[in-house]
DNA sequence: CTGAAAGCGCTTACAG
DNA sequence: CTGAAAGCGCTTACAG
């Protein structure tokens, strides 16, 4: 039983080159999957790692070739947001499937604090252990992209940068898109007075906001600073910037994020208005249960689980090749009408 | 400028060493706290580490101390249910805290198929990156915890196992008496039919419906089989389930898990019938924002956070004091009432 | 309190 | 195709 052999004693290269009878050099080697060793060898090799259920340590040899296959996911959004919003559980199941397929040990730093995030990710730049980083980008005040760009570590941000834009390798959605055809959606349904929730410091949510912008001049109709509130992505303000928007009378509303939607939804349940009926709401994000489990709520689809697969496909691609030029990729968004909306 | 140091020049022990006119054992001891050190050498030694922005190399640290403090979580669960349930983004939300307090590296596990998921965990045993694991555990057939029982790797279990009880560490939550609190609370309400969605192979599920069984008992109220649906904690088999159950008019239902719950709710709306007025639902889970804002819905909130905190800890403990007899901790369950159903 | 040296378990030019 | 040996950058008895 190699179970046995395993709790009794502990394997190294060193001894399974002796039991096969070869040096270190060729077990490394065949572990490695080199090409040129004689089969005769490598039969040895393989036969006597399969019997005792060897396995290589894997620090060692992250010290010895200079690479970890790990990779980080930084995410300096605070905890609070992170795990209330539906966008990165499904940004998170992309990456982890793709960190899987591609053999990549996927490591977590979530924040509290925006200044511990600084610190911990000066260390990560620093200490080693990470071949490459994967960073979301939503604040437009973001001090900690900056030390990833001053560093020699590999890095793609998810999202955009306001202040960077050459020469950093993004994965980022369309969000001006994603905010016209929201707009465009409730503009052909005939509404006139479109009120929008929004946050002023997400950078998707200003790219929203443009796009809903955009799409009230394409439509002849003119911008009114009157129909527009501003939350912070929590449910709660979602339901504060609805009661302020509610004042103002406005036929339908464009919240741009599920989360602030269903605070929306929440606050127009407790004043009896029905929706669609009454007003009409566009979301944007992924679609949690929660939405889908609501008919009455239009939403805006982002392809986040791509988004993350894309982005350790870049980050490896870039591994790969260090000094290549910057890759961009900008993802469309689509348009959910649930049925019984139509 | 530290920075242009560091894209020069590759700092390592030996450097600092020479340019603080010491060994590299000093400068270790330094690094690492060690007391006996006269104040002279450790100023000249912080200095110099203050002036280069020196960082040490985690992976040959990791190497020479045979300590990594890194931990990895395994959640053997599909990535399809992680991404859904919001157990699970909780529990990873107290875990990651308190990685973050008591500076450890996580690192995330996820698996497609369980298949996939044996190869690795046998993987991670083995290959020496980890310092211990922190595993959910939810299928009654689980079969990657006996791999960890069977190795010398660490571990703490959420959740808990049937097969296997004895010194193993586990933090649990107290499904029997959230199952037993959630059917009394609709007992009391006057319910008679009670009807109870859950799953037959998930240990949680199955300790609820005990607990719903022992309710019905304890308060002279005959089990009827024909009051039992099952699900497998996805959203459409609450709505199969509870459509199922409607033939057989049950007044009230328990659907154990949230998710199954809002699908549920769905298909009562479908079908027009109001939450509570015309059936009572009690889900239970964590409460995420869909459930938030939907005041037709008493759940049984567990401390899921804590929970994960709590994992990590124990886990730490079990690491300084590798012998010790293993910890079992399960922690109590609460009735969350909206106000509008009151 | 401090340093020289061995060692952690691999990889990888180098020489053959 | 194969092996002896140096090296990755630390830590930690050991001796003083």
């Amino acid at each position: 039983m190699s179970v046995l052999i395993l709790k009794t004693q502990k394997l190294n290269i060193k001894k399974i080159a002796e039991l096969a009878g070869v040096s270190k050099a060729t077990v490394s080697r065949v572990l490695n999957n080199y090409s040129y060793i004689s089969d005769e060898l490598r039969e040895k090799v393989l036969k006597v790692i399969a019997e005792t259920g060897y396995e290589r340590n894997q620090i060692a040899r992250m010290l010895a070739s200079n690479r970890s296959n790990m990779i980080g996911l930084v995410i300096p959004t605070g905890a609070k947001f992170v795990f209330s919003d539906p966008y990165f559980p499904k940004l998170t199941e992309g990456i982890s499937r793709a960190a899987n397929q591609y053999q990549l040990i996927l490591s977590l730093f979530l924040f509290d604090s925006h200044q511990n995030g600084i610190q911990t990710v000066r260390n990560i730049i620093t200490n080693g252990l990470f071949d490459g980083l994967l960073i979301t980008g939503d604040r437009i005040d973001d001090q900690i992209l900056p030390l990833l760009i001053n560093s020699e570590m590999p890095y793609v941000l998810m999202g955009r940068s306001i202040q960077y834009v050459d020469n950093i390798n993004y994965i980022d959605v369309d969000n001006y898109q994603g905010g016209q055809i929201a707009t465009e959606y409730l503009i052909e349904r005939g509404y006139k007075r479109i009120g929008i929730v929004t946050c002023s410091y997400n950078i998707a949510a200003v790219d929203r906001f443009n796009g809903y912008k955009q799409a009230l001049t394409d439509h002849g109709i003119s911008f009114d600073p009157e129909l527009v509130a501003y939350g912070d992505f929590s449910m709660e303000s979602g339901g504060e910037g609805i009661k302020a928007l509610i004042a103002r009378q406005p036929d339908a509303v464009f919240v741009v994020s599920d989360t602030m939607a269903l605070g929306a939804l929440r606050v127009l349940r407790e004043h009896n208005i029905r929706v669609p009926e009454d007003m009409a709401i566009v979301g944007f994000d992924d679609l949690p249960p929660a939405v889908q489990a609501d008919p009455q709520l239009t939403t805006v689809r982002q392809p986040t689980t791509e988004q993350g697969r894309l982005a350790v496909e870049t980050l490896l691609d870039l591994l790969e090749s260090p000094g290549r030029p910057a890759r961009q990729i900008v993802l469309p968004t689509e348009l959910v009408v649930r049925a019984s909306t139509i």
